[in-house]
Formats: C-alpha cells, structure tokens, sequence
DNA sequence: CTAATGACCATTA
DNA sequence: ATAATGGCCATTA
C-alpha cells in the first residue's frame, strides 16, 4: 500500500450514498488533477471492495466512481456486461438515476466533496 | 532500470 | 453531433 492509493481510497470512501463520481474529480481531490487514469488503476485492484464487507471502515465503494461520460467502465477488474450489470444494480439500490441508454445520470454525478 | 498498459480526460477533425 | 489523437500518472512486466 502506497501513499498515493490510500489517499484514493479516502477520497471514494467520501462519495456519499445515491451519488456517483469521475475518476477525474477523484484526482483532483488527492491533489493530482491529471492522474484520472492513475486512480482507475488503483481503484481496479481495490481490495476493499464492497463485496469483501459493506460493513468495513475500510471498505472503498467503488461502484459509485465512473467517468465522464456516466459509463461503467469497470467493476472488480472485469469489464464484462456481467460486471456491468451488477454494479449498475448496486448503483440502483442505493438510488442512483439511470439514463435508458444505461450511463449514469449526469445529475446524480456528485463533482466537488 | 526502461517500456508498455489502462476502470481517464481534453482537445482537435 | 461523433471519431480520432495526444497527454497524464501510477502500476506492472
């Protein structure tokens, strides 16, 4: 564990409930505005993941980061429409809009913390 | 150590 | 409006 991943994951763990966020905005919170790419690779080997324990203080949602566009992207590493699908169902239940073409909401992206 | 990769983003065509 | 290009940063090979 790094410095700079930690303070990824603190930064996600802010997001809050029913709201999702940019990878972008996520960089520009830890201080690295360009390093969007960067937290998606921290955030793909996420072992804090939300089916390791929603409980946890440590655990890291996310589910709720996206990028700019609303899309996906990725879930736990898989890029696959099964992965997809399940987070867009997470997403779903914790109230998160979704648009028919299934990309996130452009109103229920959360921009500033 | 250097080179390639990617769950991104902003800028052109 | 969409499509392609370049740059960015940390991780991984």
């Amino acid at each position: 564990m790094n410095d700079f991943a930690e303070l990824v994951y603190t930064a996600t763990r802010k997001i809050p409930e029913g709201k999702v966020c940019t990878y972008g905005a996520v960089a520009k919170e830890i201080g690295n505005p360009k390093a969007a790419r960067a937290v998606g690779a921290v955030l793909k080997k996420n072992p804090y993941g939300i089916e390791s324990g929603c409980n946890s203080d440590q655990m890291v949602p996310c589910h709720r980061v996206v990028n700019m566009k609303g899309e996906l992207t990725g879930f736990f590493g898989k890029t696959d429409e099964a992965a997809f699908e399940r987070k867009r169902n997470l997403l779903e239940k914790e109230g998160v809009d979704f648009n028919t073409d299934g990309k996130v909401s452009q109103c229920c992206i959360h921009r500033k913390f």
